[in-house]
DNA sequence: TCGTGAGCCTTAAATTTGCTGAGCCTAATA
DNA sequence: TATTAGGCTCAGCAAATTTAAGGCTCACGA
């Protein structure tokens, strides 16, 4: 009933990003990491909305935060929302940049496959400008400003290639390994992101035998190769990433057998992409194999 | 090519909405108020946005702005999507404050109309808060947080009452007022929002005459009907709005010459109102007639 | 059952970012 | 030539974000 100030702010726009996020994701680190932001940040923003509102829309538990029942009831009209949002932003980018290509994958996929393509690509596709950014996680398409998202994954829609491991190790060293066996007192590398690739090689080629490594392990794939290089033990490679170094002789696979994985080497976007665009024609480039 | 920062942000929210806005109004300066904020707050949105495109969306002329090719093609793709995410805010704001009820309208509108209606309203209608916001153009309902609009305007659409408009005075000075003639050497009041109505008035009462009046402007219709009160001189008054003080004997019409104009008092809303809401009992108490 | 560790949110202070408000500039109007 | 309307610039200040520390549970193992 009383006379408002003369201007009556609306909801602030972050802050609903925020929310849906945070709904979406169902947690305020996982919205912190969508948006770029820090976990304080998202507490802040939903918390400010909450008391703009004078109610709450999530219920906090120390486990985490969960939606009440009216963040439930308004998500899906934010979702839909901010999914409108998220398509006309990449109309934009793409219309106002329609000779650049955003391209996010994993940093040894980037360093490993992607780069050593760009060249030729580069040739075969003079004036498209290829960024990439370098992630853990796939990026919702629908939210970040990417055009090609290429990552490993179960679902085969899009493969490039199936995943397929074996272990790899510098020439010199893989004198002195014979068999399987002989990894006992071999060190073997692991890779913090794929820590299980020991486990599952073993699995098939050493059926029965609990082996686990012992060795250093890397949080980058691509150190984890160059040290293999310089002969500091074996690892598991990815086909797709070690065969240049295989081709060139700086890695050998000392073991015959090789494990395919239920993982593919994927490439995807999110909106099918418009025929002839600059992501269209690096898309398939990538896929005619380079 | 390169390699970008780990955290690639994406194009900024509030940048959007001001292009949205500024594209839509055509200006910098209706986007700022519709905004509530300073035109410099929308130039470097603006700006901002339009570096980190690399791509201009206005032209700038000295005469304003006006959208580019660019900037055409994208404003339907945010135009819809700022329109849904309206829409999914005015649910969360319903829904979340069930009993709140935030009406726009005049100054004038407020303080003579709906003012002295809010008893009886509030006791129609018992726990339902209501809550008014002066404003001199009525917003747009898709973007600004208010349940109902409550302006004079041009369509019939959900019209309260007709405009009649027709001179007003206190009882003391309505003795010298025989005829309009009279008024040439009357004191008139005129408002600075309807600078217009005594010529409408006059157009009808006196024709011919070419009639403008002599006499103070208040930007304040409330004040000039104060004014008016204490026997500052005439003034046009607007039925709707006068009512009550000719009721009371406050002010009193001299003339027989009562003018209706085609312009109604209008109460709206945006979406059809959700039956049994809040929104829809206030809405329907006050078509009743109060 | 009790510690211990990990995950997740919150808080407070320091920093960065963005807003305002007054003045300047340009072009169109009178 | 004066005036008006609209957008731009920049110094000073307010608001949002980060950073770092803290608290609260759950899950695990003794």
């Amino acid at each position: 009933m009383a006379v408002s100030p003369p201007r009556p702010k609306d909801l602030p726009l972050n802050a609903l990003r925020a929310f849906e996020a945070a709904a979406r994701l169902g947690g305020f680190a996982a919205a912190a990491q969508e948006l770029g932001v820090t976990p304080g940040a998202v507490t802040a923003h939903v918390k400010a909305l909450e008391t703009q509102l004078g109610a709450a829309l999530f219920e906090r538990t120390a486990r985490g935060v969960e939606l009440n029942n009216l963040g439930k009831r308004v998500l899906p009209g934010f979702m839909d929302a901010f999914d409108a949002l998220g398509e006309a932003v990449q109309t934009l980018r793409s219309e106002a940049a329609p000779r650049t290509v955003h391209v996010a994958t994993l940093p040894s996929i980037a360093q490993l496959w992607l780069s050593p393509r760009l060249p030729a690509l580069r040739e075969a596709a003079p004036g498209i400008s290829i960024s990439i950014t370098a992630m853990e996680q796939p990026p919702n398409l629908k939210r970040a400003p990417h055009d090609l998202c290429l990552f490993y994954g179960e679902d085969g829609q899009g493969a490039l290639a199936r995943d397929v491991i074996f272990p790899v190790c510098a020439p010199a060293m893989a004198q002195r390994l014979k068999t399987p066996a002989d990894l006992a007192t071999a060190t073997c590398i692991s890779d913090a992101a794929w820590a299980d690739d020991w486990a599952a090689w073993a699995a098939q080629a050493m059926p029965g035998e609990g082996f686990s490594p012992r060795g250093p392990t890397y949080s980058l794939y691509t150190l984890a190769v160059a040290e293999a290089v310089n002969g500091a033990g074996l690892m598991i490679g990815h086909e797709s990433l070690v065969s240049d170094h295989l081709r060139r002789g700086e890695l050998v696979a000392p073991f015959e057998v090789r494990v395919t994985l239920d993982r593919y080497l994927r490439l995807w976007s999110d909106q099918p992409l418009a025929k002839g665009s600059a992501a269209a024609r690096v898309s398939e480039w990538l896929r005619a194999g380079g």
